[in-house]
DNA sequence: TACGTTATGTAGCCTTAGCTACACTTTGAC
DNA sequence: GTCAAAGTGTAGCTAAGGCTACATAACGTA
């Protein structure tokens, strides 16, 4: 039985939790939109919906928050592209998506579970968890 | 690189992701409420929304929804109490909270940044990863 | 070039999860 | 027993993130 936490120090965490979620979407939309740069040349609402498996509608509407955060532009029947703000969060968020499937895939979790569940886990992953994963990778490697 | 997950592949990994995500709030509360009822034999509104940082506005909402959920019942001015369902609830989550913190440990992750990242990882943890965590967890024991 | 298909954007609705403000119980101290 | 403080509940607001329905733009092909 571990000691608990002081009312405080739980409200802080559960708070952090909470914000870590309101970006979390933010975060998948700008690796995706990257990703489709990358491998189709654009990024269209409708495919970026697809992939996420929501409505159009709702893809636009994420869209405009996107761009609203200062991380991607648009010009309408255009397509999507990233700021540079967007393009150095989608490097960051690649890498600790790569690094936490490394880290699931080392310990013995299959590939597809690991895969599916690191699309949850990477938002919740703090620099000094994610450097601990890093480390551990190395020794074993 | 790895190889590129099929467009429903992807989408049903972010449906999952979402789902995970509207269920999370439950299980917190759960976890919570059987926290409060052991260890000071009562769980009220109040003290859930200091524990987790909202206002007791928002605690009373969230907890409508629980026992809309059929995860606790409560009278009014009289706590909150879990039902049969809940409290097995309580138990699967203290269980897996126990052992996300406790692999994050064992990776060499800070036991304070182990306690909060594991609040917000622990929500989307599969059945097979959390095995595959005990596993490793038995073998370097 | 005209037209049907596809993509896009907009409007309006729902639920969740937060907040403040206000009203009503309970409880405890006197 | 009274009354103030603390706790509780309710109402009404916001923003996010879903949806469907509908109108308009762009594209490709006959």
């Amino acid at each position: 039985m571990g000691k608990l936490p002081t009312e405080g120090t739980q409200a802080r965490r559960f708070g952090k939790t909470r914000s870590a979620q309101s970006t979390a979407l933010l975060e998948d939309y700008v690796e995706l939109i990257a990703d489709l740069l990358l491998s189709a040349g654009e990024a269209r609402p409708t495919d970026i919906a697809r992939r996420l498996g929501v409505s159009h509608a709702t893809a636009v509407k994420t869209i405009a928050r996107v761009k609203r955060a200062g991380l991607a532009t648009a010009r309408p029947y255009r397509g999507v592209f990233l700021t540079e703000e967007g393009r150095a969060l989608a490097d960051r968020v690649r890498v600790r998506h790569r690094l936490v499937v490394d880290l699931l895939c080392a310990l013995g979790v299959p590939t597809e579970a690991a895969e599916a569940d690191a699309e949850g886990i990477e938002h919740h992953v703090s620099e000094t968890t994610l450097k601990a994963f890093a480390q551990f990778l190395k020794s074993r490697r």
